[in-house]
DNA sequence: ACTTTATGGATATAATTTATCCATAATGGA
DNA sequence: TCCATTATGGATAAATTATATCCATAAAGT
C-alpha cells in the first residue's frame, strides 16, 4: 500500500517546472542531475507527465519540458496516475474463486470485495483530486506568486536569497 | 498503491475460521490445501493474524487457528494491518532534502507532502476500520447466522445445500 | 514416547520497481 | 546542409520487494 519513488520523483519535477521562467523549457538532463538520476531514466519520468496531460515537450536545441496547464488545474491524483495509473487497491487474483470452487458465495464474495475496495480507491481519488500542486506550491513558499528562474542554468537561491540550503 | 496478494489470501482464512464451528481449531495445513499454497507458507500467513490479535492458536494434535473474536469486531483495517502493517501511502525516500539541498524550503515541502500523504491515510484507515468482516459475511451468505462446519473434514456444501460449486 | 501442529530462521523464486544503454527521430542554429 | 541538442522508444540490467518453501525446534494432546 506505499505509492512508489516515482511519485515523489514526479513531485519534484513538477517543483522545477513550475518555477521555471514560462518562456524556457527545462531539459530532462537538467532535472536528473538535480534528482540523481540518469539522464535516461529521467526521460522516461518526464515522458509519463507528458502522456498524462501535465507536461509538453519539444525536442532540439533549447528544447525540454514545460508543464502543459496552470499549476492550479494539476493535482496529486494527475501526478500519482501519470507515475502508476488508475488507482485500484484490490489486487483480485481471483483466489477468492480457487479457495472456494467458483460457487454462488464465491462470486458474490468477490463482488461485495472489488466493491469495498473500489470505494477506498474513490476516497483516495476524490481527496487527491482536489489538492492541487498550485496550492501546495504557493503553501510551501509562502506566497501567491511562484518564484521563478531557470533551472537549466541557475538555483533557487539566486531568486530567493533568504533560502538557507547549501546551494550556491 | 496496490494492497499485496496476502490481504487477498487473509480474507480467504478469515471466512475459513468465521465459518469454522467454534469448538475446533482449523489446522493450517488444511488451510494451505485450500489456498494453494504450502503449510510453512500458510503458517506465515496465519501468525500475522494471531500477532495482530485477529486470531490465536494452539499447538499440537487437533490444534490450529480460530478466530480470537466476533467477526463483527474484526475490520478489513485489522485484516490489512495485519499483513502489510500500518497504512502509510507516502515513500518519502528524503528526495526532497536531495533536489532542493535540504534547504528551507525543501524541509516546508517535505513537510506539507507528508501532511498531504497522511490525511489521505487517514480516508482509508477511516473507512476500513468501520468496515467488519461480520458484515461482509452476513452479506455474502445473506442470513444473519454463518453456517459452520468443520473445514477440516467437510466443505461449504454439506451445509449449504443451494451451493453452486463443484464442491463435492 | 509419538503424533500433530505451531513457531522461527534461513533461503529460494518470482514479480515489480528502478534504472541504464543505445539507436532513432525531431528541432533549431551555424 | 550539417551539427549539436534534446526527446522517444525498445531492450535489458540491477535492486528491491513479494511470494513462497524448507528445515529445525517447540508445544500440546493421546
Amino acid at each position: 500500500m506505499q505509492l512508489t519513488k516515482k511519485v515523489e520523483q514526479a513531485i519534484c519535477i513538477i517543483v522545477l517546472l513550475a518555477t521555471q521562467e514560462s518562456s524556457a523549457p527545462l531539459a530532462s538532463d537538467e532535472i536528473s542531475k538535480r534528482l540523481g538520476v540518469s539522464p535516461s531514466y529521467m526521460k522516461k519520468i518526464t515522458r509519463k507527465l507528458v502522456v498524462q496531460g501535465i507536461a509538453v515537450s519539444v525536442s532540439g536545441n533549447n528544447g525540454g519540458v514545460s508543464l502543459a496547464k496552470s499549476v492550479d488545474d494539476i493535482s496529486m491524483l494527475d501526478i500519482i496516475e501519470a507515475m502508476e495509473g488508475p488507482i485500484q487497491m484490490y489486487p483480485d487474483t481471483g483466489l477468492i474463486s480457487l479457495a472456494f470452487h467458483d460457487g454462488k458465495y464465491a462470486k458474490r464474495g468477490q463482488n461485495i470485495l472489488r466493491n469495498v475496495f473500489a470505494q477506498g480507491d474513490n476516497l483516495l481519488i476524490e481527496y487527491f483530486s482536489k489538492v492541487s500542486a498550485g496550492d501546495l506550491l504557493k503553501e510551501g513558499f509562502g506566497v501567491e506568486n511562484l518564484p521563478t528562474l531557470n533551472w537549466n542554468q541557475e538555483s533557487l537561491s539566486d531568486v530567493l536569497p533568504w533560502e538557507q540550503g547549501d546551494d550556491k
